[in-house]
Formats: structure tokens, sequence, C-alpha cells
DNA sequence: AACGTTCGGGCGAACGTTCGCTTTACCCAT
DNA sequence: ATGGGTAAAGCGAACGTTCGCCCGAACGTT
């Protein structure tokens, strides 16, 4: 193990104290020029890093933002991407991002961040997938620690947040649909008590209700978000009497949205022909299914860079200005949706 | 900013110098039982976390395992499964995971890794997507730092590392085949610079030759890994004279199986009737697709646990029985490999 | 000639641990 | 009584920084 090298080597070098290199490194220096440069080049020729610990230690602070995974679902193309763009926005502050894992027991949760802060091992915190009245942001405004979370929660908390506008996503979708001419369109939603779900759903619903079109109960179904599920909700909808098959499916996901094309095929109809098809996230493969799926691709990495300056605002006692941005999606047109034969 | 308990605020708390109490929470200390639970009394009472920066710094390591995310490539569905079974590993250790990101500049990488460890960010790294005389792990080797990674290098290297037996497991999809009959055999691979790419597709040419099947160069078709590229492949493939029509279709990958599927349902092919078709990771979709995806599952937890075990004992000087770790992969038989016509 | 000012840089202290060595007190054998 | 041994806990130092304050020299002013 090579002895590391220490603001004391470097000084030595380039005959100053130890503290006056400190100083010129943070640029807090009142020195010679000619001074500076022997420290910079003393400092380059013995290869000096600072010590990450030793900085924390006395500043008080990890440089260090946490993030917790909490499980391993059907949502990781869209959290990648999310976590990718933080990290790097991140990175761009000297922060780096710290992994640790919880699971669903909401108590043992909060624990686990509150040792994670205790112990200065994090300067803040980056939720995503949360709930309304998720506790964790309960417990994180209580104790005053700095974090930002993707998504929405209690409208009546006061905390920083970044989200896409789920609704007005959908809104797109369903307005694309009934230019085309659909009017039976069902929609393939989340569990009712997804936050998220519940506000893409509102968009189906205002812009079903705004063309004067009935909400049946029949066409509004709610699975989980795998593929196996789209593929059994749209086995409900070919349940129904024929007269009130939906012409148009909007899944409130890709990866739904693949199950409803797998299920639908199975029943011999032709996607995009027989039966359009949309979906939400655009996620890679979207682009080469077959057929292609309309969807709805989310500002992701717009919404990773904003959480972060959001979160590194907090912690270095900047002024925020605004504390939710909502930030709107786009529609994507592909073969999915067909063109309606009227 | 609620002030934070030290363990001197324990230690006047239970009545003993805050060393002593150190050397308890550490399992150090040679005290009277009731010393020592007036003192864990005090621990819980204050609410009392050790400070990690100043630990750090005293016993000079980070508790931190650095792992690089390269870009967002089409592996992450593996590399996500990886990473957090490493996650889990490490935090029952003690250690957590440190995101970084590198570029795919291999000067610039390799300092990357060095600024990381010269600042004692981190006690080592974990590899993966790594290719034969990866820079960076000749560079890793070289200092002396500690790291594991998954997936093999240069056989000259001496370094731990934890892979999957490709070979093993494309020959066992090939068998499956050549037992339900097929004969003209055709192969989507990676380009030929990836060595994992490399390994399977020599568990097609032995089995292949095994069987005394020609190695028809038109069969061999190399592509990216994505679903564009799956379906490019298999279009390649169907330009061939009819008699050399492959009637089967070995992916390297499920990714591009799904294009492959793709592919060919849009030339009007059935598959899993007319053409079988094999994939390779057993992503979570691959059982819902349509028709189900025969395919390879690899231990990835298994890897991923492996892996941080092997780097802990590098970084902890424990001894290491076995550097190199080859693990099986499962075939998993699902409908897309059909049954033959004979 | 005596006196502020400014510039360039040194110095001590502190951040919260861990760790090895010392000290104190007590017990027992001589 | 004296000494040796051990158990229990204290003590000093160090890890590598950052930060505020102090100090000496050089300078110009009255």
């Amino acid at each position: 193990m090579p002895k590391t090298t220490t603001l004391k080597d470097v000084a030595s070098q380039a005959g100053v104290s130890y503290q006056t290199v400190s100083k010129v490194l943070n640029g807090k220096a009142n020195v010679t020029p000619e001074t500076e440069s022997r420290i910079w080049d003393a400092v380059e020729m013995l290869g000096y890093k600072p010590n990450v610990s030793a900085r924390n230690l006395r500043t008080q602070s990890s440089h260090l933002i946490g993030y917790a995974w909490r499980a391993l679902d059907e949502n990781r193309p869209v959290l990648d991407r999310f976590l990718y763009k933080a990290a790097q926005t991140a990175e761009e502050h000297g922060y780096h991002l710290l992994t640790f894992l919880i699971g669903s027991d909401d108590l043992m949760d909060t624990q686990t961040y509150q040792a994670m802060y205790d112990r200065r091992q994090v300067d803040g915190f980056l939720l995503a997938d949360t709930n309304q009245n998720d506790p964790r942001i309960a417990y994180l405004i209580e104790q005053g620690i700095p974090f930002t979370s993707f998504g929405q929660a209690n409208k009546n908390w006061d905390f920083c947040w970044v989200d896409v506008d789920g609704q007005d996503g959908i809104e797109q979708v369903v307005d694309h649909l009934l230019e085309r001419g659909h009017q039976r369109i069902a929609m393939l939603g989340w569990p009712a008590e997804s936050q998220t779900g519940q506000h893409r759903e509102a968009g189906y619903r205002s812009k079903m209700k705004e063309a004067g079109l009935p909400l049946e109960t029949e066409w509004m179904v709610r699975v989980d978000n795998t593929v196996q599920a789209g593929a059994e909700g749209v086995r409900q909808l070919l349940a129904l009497p024929t007269d009130k098959h939906p012409t148009a499916v909007v899944c409130i996901s890709d990866v739904i949205a693949i199950g409803a094309m797998n299920g639908l095929a199975a029943a011999g109809l032709q996607v995009g022909q027989d039966i359009a098809v949309t979906g939400y996230d655009d996620i890679p493969m979207s682009e080469f299914l077959h057929p292609p799926l309309t969807t709805v691709r989310q500002p992701i990495t717009a919404v990773g860079q904003a959480v972060v300056d959001l979160l590194l605002k907090q912690i270095n006692n900047q002024s925020i200005e605004q504390k939710g941005i909502l930030l709107k999606p786009r529609l994507v047109v592909r073969r999915s949706s067909g063109v309606m034969r009227l």
C-alpha cells in the first residue's frame, strides 16, 4: 500500500505551511502568484488528492446524496434514466449518489433514513416511487432533513418535489384518439392507491367527459404494472359484450401496453388496425415493437436534474423560488394507435 | 439543526470516559456488566449514532464500494438485478454502494477510478460490462486496488472475477433445439469484440460441430444489443434463399429475441410454430411475451453476492481460496422454441 | 521618528472517532 | 507488610482537513 500523500507533504515540498496549501486549494488564500504556483506545482508533482473523510469530518458534510432502492420493479427503465441524470447532475456539483436498500415496512424504512442521516453518511435524500401520505416524506419534513422527491404527495405538505404532469399526458393521448375518431376508449390503469395512477386516470376522465362520452366502469380496468397484467386486462375487455368492445385501449405504462398488445394479438386482433393501443413512458423498446407503440415521453432527464438542483439548494441553504415543479410530457405517435376506420 | 450527539455526550451521561464508550460499542471493552449496561442505556436514551466521517478518517476506510455506470444500455435489466443483490450483500457487511459515472474514454475512465480511490472515497470497486483487455482492470491490478469484476477478461491477468458460463448456456439451448429436431439453426450474436458474446458463440459452434452440422457463415449474424437490431437480424436471415432459411434462431439476449420475434411476426411467420426463437437472460417480460420466450436464466443474484464477497475479502485482507468463479446458467423452456414438425 | 494599514502567510484548534498504553484499585500469595 | 498480577477504565495521540485569528514585514503617512 503506497503511502498516501497529504497536505503536509505538499506543504513541505512547496516550502509553506500545510494550512496555506489548504487555503490555496480552496481558493481562499491571499498569497503571491509565485507561492501559489509553487504550491500547484507541488500538488501536481505529488499527485495530491484531498482525503474526503477528513474533509467531511471537518466540514460536517458528506457530499453524498442518499437514494433508496425499494425493490426491482417494472418501473426500472424510468427510474434508471432518472437516476443516471441525477447522478450526473450531482457529480457536476461535487456530490455522489449513495445507494441503500429499504423494504416495505414503513417504520423500518423511516428508521433506515434516520440512521443514514444521523450518522452523517448523506447530506440529503432523493425519493422516487412515493405515495400519497408517504410516511418517509412525513418523517423527513418533520425532522427538517433535506430531500426532494420525484412525484408529488399530500397537497398539504410543504416540501420540494418534481413531477411530470400525468393528467396532461393522458389528455394528449385521449385527444389524439378522439381525433382519429375513436369513441369507445378503454383504459388500463394502476391500482387505485397509486397517486401517479390517479393523475393519469384524471386525464382520461376529463377528456372523455369533455368529449361528451360516457365513462363506462367496465372500460376502466386497474392492473399491476406488469406485462402479464396488461394481457389479463385486455382479456377482461374482450370478455365484454361485442357492442361494448373498445376500439382503443389507453395503457398507463408501456409495460402494460406490451402485455395488452400480446393479449390482443393472441385473440387474433391486429393492433393498430383492428384496435388502437397506447402506452406511457416511451421505454427504449417501444419504438421497435410490432407495431411501434404510440406513447408518452416524460422529460425524465429534466426531472433528474431538477430534483438534484432542488436538493442541493436545500443542503446549501440557498433560496428556493419554487418548491414544486410540474413538467409537461410529450405525445409520441407511432403505428399502434393506427388510423381509425370511420 | 438539532445538535448531533457524540461519544462525549454518551460518556458524560453514563459517567465514563468517551473512549470507553467507543470500546464498548466496538466490542473491544473490558468492563463490568453494569458499566456496560449503563453505557448502552445512555446510547439508547440519547439516540447516539456514530459519525461515519470521523470513523472513516480514523480507520482510513470509507466502507463504501464504488460502482461505475458507463451508460444506459439495453443490458440494464441484468445489471439492475446484479446491483440490487450486490447492494444487499454489501449492506449485510456494513458497506454501501457509491455510484459514479464514467464515459467511454479509457484514459479518463481510469483517472476517474484513480481519483475515487486516492481520495479514499471508496475502499474498492465493482466492475461490470468489462471487455477483454479492459484498461480499467489493467490499471486496478497494477495499482493493487481491491476490485472484483462481473465478467472475465484477459486469461493472463490475475484478479478476482465472477462470471456465468455463457458457453454452457448456449450449449443447453442448442441441445434443446437439436432434440426437437432442428438442424438449420441460426444465431444472432453480439459484435465480435464482446467477450461475453464470444463465449456464447463458442457454445453454438461447439454443439453444432458436435452434432455434425455445418457452420454456415450466413447463419451467424452479429448485431447490437437492441430490439431494433434483432429485427434487422432476422430480416437478413429471411433474405437468404429459401432452402437456407433457418428453422430456429438462437438469440444472444432476450432483447434481441424480442426484436427477432417482432421481425418474424412482421414477415408473417408464427414464432414457436413456423420457426423457433430462443433468448438469453430471462428478463421479467420474457415469460409474458407472445409466445412466451424460451431463454437462459443466469444466476444473477448469486453473481452479485459472490462478487461482493470476493471484494470484501480483498479489502479486509482475508485469504481467497478461488479467484475466479464460474457459475452455470439454466435453460428455461417456454413456447417460443415450439415443437418441431418432423 | 513614530504610527496605522495592508499584504502574505503561520499557528492553534477543532471536527468525532479509534487504539495502544498507562494508571488505579483490588485481590491474593508470599 | 510487601510485591506481583489482573481487571477496569482513563488518557494521550493521531487520522487529514478547514477556519479564524494572529503576527511580522513592508509601506506610506503625519
